[in-house]
This record gives structure tokens, C-alpha cells and sequence, in this order.
DNA sequence: ATTTCGAACCAATTTGCGAATGGTATCTGT
DNA sequence: ACAGATACCATTCGCAAATTGGTTCGAAAT
């Protein structure tokens, strides 16, 4: 024992006071010698405490300090690391879903998916085209609700990767995955309609046309006002007196 | 062996023509027989040419057919599954870094924040205010670049939890590490300034008085101005030539 | 009486290894 | 040439053991 001790300035005398600030000044002074790089893994405890010649109550109460302090952060079964905590759990589909409510969901895609659509006339590919008028020919053709929901949603999502940019894509799938998870709590037993959506036909022919013809700012506005007609009728069912 | 075909209709008959054809007509029985619950995974290979009395490879080319037509999907180690190809993780923050430049970056912040930025406006409390107010101070107050950032960060991200929706704070937070992650290639060895934005305080001071008078609208614009200069910045030095 | 130490225990995580599984190459027989 | 059998590969899963930060408790020290 005492190998990497060894090689550290810190002199340990035996009647040396084992108080909270000197666990904490011999901390420190490790930090200081040992090569902090950033985002490194520290011994673990009960290693560090024989190290410094520290009980493990002391240098927890030290190393309590600095992570206050924002130097360390610590999760079990890990370890104890430099620098501060990475945020974490925030793309955490299943933890996001449980705390989404549709309202929520809905205010994402209105912010979201208008201006992906702006984009999406901006970069589209006539591959892009040609791919976004089959889905809606499938949407015409659906005879069952399953089906047309399927052509539906692949159709945002092929406008969203018209826009051609990864980043945004993730997001927007991000979204999708909420959206496919949320608990669509309803008031009474209302069944969810589950019927063909016939209004959103002459929408989504607003959004194809206005893509085809490469206008952005009408593109958005499409999706806007068709966004906006989902969340109304959405919330016509879910909240039947607002 | 055969316990699980004699359950089938299926007549296996010694003197049938192993042929491709043929081995996908079982296979299509089996399944037709067999209830077929969307997302339910299939014996394996190995044991359903057994059970079939199809060779492996026969068996394979069935599979691969009704995978390209959309029946199934199959994955290594783990099996293969009745339905389509769930979509994978396209929110795997490794992945979407690595493909996303800071341009792509730049469209897709300037695409969410100043709406995120408009809510803000319209859903802050007062304890967001007095946390609005208190990065931008840290901002001004920070005397290294390190530091600066620090507080930016933390004030955008205030910006977007103001907006009291989950949904979009956790998008927001996905691009908050693609962003941390991202290779900001430079073309020659420009050493990222790394000097005190001064341009980005009034910038700042705007988008909190549009907050604090809850003026939806001119957050918003505000947002939109700040990061459409942060990117021409940011452009400047990645692209001179641009 | 308070604090500190040591030990045990807990819960979350990582690690290691073997088995399972789809994918591929190779050899054999017809 | 094509089907069959076999072996091997890379990935994934499942499980158990070890690791690690967090907690509790009694003995020891001051």
C-alpha cells in the first residue's frame, strides 16, 4: 500500500489531527499533484481513503465540499469524477413521455414542424418529392384508419428529412417517440375516434404544393394552419368543454 | 424433434422438391398458422429450418424476402420479428454529432430557440425572471471566457425551461449536447477566439426586457436577431471566404 | 457529549463470460 | 450450378460477481 501516496508531496505524520479541513486540505493537495484531467475518473473511495491516510467519513464530508463546489461530480456504481456533472436523462424517451401532456406534445410540433417544413421547400431533392407525393396517394387510398395514421406520419417525417439536417431529424424523431408514448389521457371513455381524417386531405395538398413550388414562407405557413387544425380538433376530444 | 411442426398443418412430405419457392410457401403457413402478434420474435433460424424441414439456406432467402417486403426485420443477436423495422435510436447523441455540422447546428438552434423564446415570454414566473436576471449578470461579471460561457449556456437554458413544456425542454436539452459534442472543424488552425462576446450583452438585455414586459412577439424576434448574429460570428471564422 | 472510525449493508452500475442469434464463408454431394 | 451441412464471426442478451457511492450503526476516541 501507500505506492501512489508515495509519489505525492503530501508528508503524513501520524499525530497529524484528522479533522474535517485537513481530510479536506489533503484532498485538495492530491487534486493539485495528480494530473486533473478533465472529466477522469478518481479512486475510488475506500482506496483514496487509505491513500491519504483519511477515514472514508472524512474525505466523503471533503468530497461533498467540492462537489457543491461544481470541481467533482459522483454517481454510485461509477466513481467520483473531475469537472461538472453531464446533464443527464434529458432525451430520456420513457421519463419525457410520462410527463408530456398532449397539449405540451402539440405545442412542440407547432414550434418544430413549421419551420422543418420551411426548410423542407428550401433543400427538398425531387427524390424528396416524389416521395412525399406517394405518401399522400396512400393516405387518399387508405380504407382503414391504421393505415392512413402509418401514411400520415411517414409523411411528416419525409418532409422533416426533406430538410436535410441531421441534427433537426433527431429532434424531430425525438418528438416522434414522445409522441408515440404519451398517455393520451381523455376525460370520459371516449373511444379516440380512430376514423379517416378527411380534413387534413386539403391540407396536406397545401404543404406538398407549396414545397413543390418552392415557396418556404407559404410551406410554413401550411403546416402551421394544419398543426393548428390537428391541436383544435385534438382538443376538441380531449377537453370537450374548453 | 417435430414437436412444434406436428402442430402445424403443414404435410412435410420426404419427397417434396426443397426448393426456394417451396420453402417460402412453409414458411408463409407457418406464419399464417402461427398467431402472429405484431413485435413477437420467431424461433431462430437454426430451429425453425428444423421444424420446417427446410435447409437453413433455403429458409434465409424466404426471410430476406419477406424482410424487403416489409414483413419482418431481423437483427443480429437478436432475432427476427413480426412487423417493420423499428426506428433506431435516431436520437443517439454519438451518432448525431459526429454527422452534424455546425451549420446544421446553427439552422436547427435558430429553428427551435426563438419560439421556445416566445413561450418564455408568455409562461415565465417571477422566480425564472430573478433566474433569467441573475446568469445574464454572471455573464457580464465573468472576466474569463470560460466562465462566460458558463452563464450563457445556463441563461438559454433557463430561456427554454421558462417555457414550462417538457416536451421541449428535453428536445432543447438533446441539442444542447450535440452541440457540446459537435467537431467544430475549423479550416486552418484558428484557436476559436475564445475572447468575451461583449456583442451578445445588449443582444441579451433585448431578449430578457421582451420577457419580463411579456411581449411574445419581440422575444421572439430578439432570440432570432442574437443567434442570427451569433452565427454569422461563428460563420466568419469557420468560412472566411464565405 | 460529540465526533470519528470501522464495519456492514444497500442500491446502482460496470464488467466478464457464456449462450443465443443473424450473417457469411467453405466444403461436399448431387 | 445449386442445395445442404458445417463451422466460424460479430453482435446481443442474460446472468452472476465485482465495483462503487450512499447509508446506518455500534464501538472507540476526544
Amino acid at each position: 500500500m501507500w505506492t501512489l501516496a508515495q509519489q505525492m508531496t503530501i508528508e503524513i505524520e501520524p499525530e497529524t489531527r484528522t479533522r474535517n479541513h485537513d481530510a479536506a486540505a489533503r484532498l485538495r493537495a492530491y487534486l493539485a499533484d495528480s494530473n486533473l484531467e478533465l472529466n477522469s475518473r478518481l479512486p475510488p473511495e475506500r482506496t483514496l481513503s487509505r491513500q491519504l491516510g483519511v477515514s472514508r467519513s472524512l474525505l466523503r464530508r471533503a468530497l461533498a465540499e467540492l462537489e457543491a463546489a461544481g470541481q467533482i461530480w459522483r454517481h454510485v456504481g461509477r466513481g467520483t469524477f473531475i469537472g461538472s456533472r453531464p446533464l443527464e436523462s434529458a432525451s430520456d424517451i420513457d421519463y419525457v413521455s410520462s410527463h408530456t401532456t398532449p397539449r405540451e406534445l402539440m405545442e412542440a410540433r407547432l414550434l418544430i414542424e413549421p419551420g422543418l417544413t420551411r426548410l423542407a421547400a428550401s433543400h427538398a431533392t425531387n427524390a424528396d418529392i416524389r416521395e412525399l407525393e406517394h405518401c399522400i396517394r396512400k393516405t387518399k387510398s387508405a380504407t382503414d384508419w391504421r393505415i392512413y395514421e402509418i401514411w400520415d406520419i411517414n409523411l411528416h417525417r419525409t418532409i422533416a428529412a426533406a430538410a436535410h439536417n441531421t441534427c433537426l431529424m433527431a429532434l424531430f424523431d425525438t418528438l416522434n417517440a414522445v409522441k408515440r408514448s404519451v398517455v393520451w389521457t381523455r376525460p370520459r371513455e371516449v373511444p379516440l375516434a380512430r376514423k379517416l381524417d378527411h380534413h387534413s386531405f386539403p391540407e396536406h395538398d397545401a404543404i406538398f404544393s407549396a414545397i413543390i413550388e418552392r415557396d418556404p414562407a407559404r410551406a410554413e405557413a401550411a403546416m402551421h394552419r394544419h398543426l393548428g387544425s390537428v391541436r383544435d380538433r385534438l382538443m376538441k376530444v380531449m377537453e370537450p368543454g374548453a
